[in-house]
DNA sequence: GGCCTGACTTTAG
DNA sequence: GCTAAAGCCAGGC
């Protein structure tokens, strides 16, 4: 039954598909999973992120494409291991213009 | 059952 | 163009 798949294992499960080198908005994967507007609830699972190896939440970034949080080291490592990804950059924000996940 | 918090988003000045 | 405030959703106590 979907009632096992709540709505934060939907976010963990749409983050851990986001392919290498794209990145995703909170906003959409807030819409993906179904709660349009739940922006922050995505963050606070991506905060909790039960997994880095499960769970990239190091693709995610703000509707802005500027890098927010991050629990596993800080924003100047999310940066780079976007990068590193082979995500474009513009200063300090992600150019989602090329490196938007789009299914 | 109700209140508070939060890695967000959008609109208005 | 930038800053400030309000709003929406889910989780925790």
């Amino acid at each position: 039954m979907e009632s096992t798949n709540t709505f934060r294992q939907r976010v963990y499960m749409l983050a851990s598909k986001i392919p290498r080198g794209k990145v995703a908005t909170y906003g959409q994967l807030a819409i993906m999973a179904g709660s349009p507007g739940a922006a922050r609830a995505v963050g606070l699972f991506m905060k909790e992120n039960p997994d880095l190896k499960t769970v990239p939440c190091h693709r995610v970034v703000a509707a802005d494409g500027k890098l927010t949080g991050y629990s596993n080291g800080g924003i100047s490592v999310k940066k780079q291991m976007l990068i590193d990804e082979g995500v474009d950059f513009k200063n300090d924000s992600v150019d989602l213009s090329t490196a938007r996940w789009r299914p």
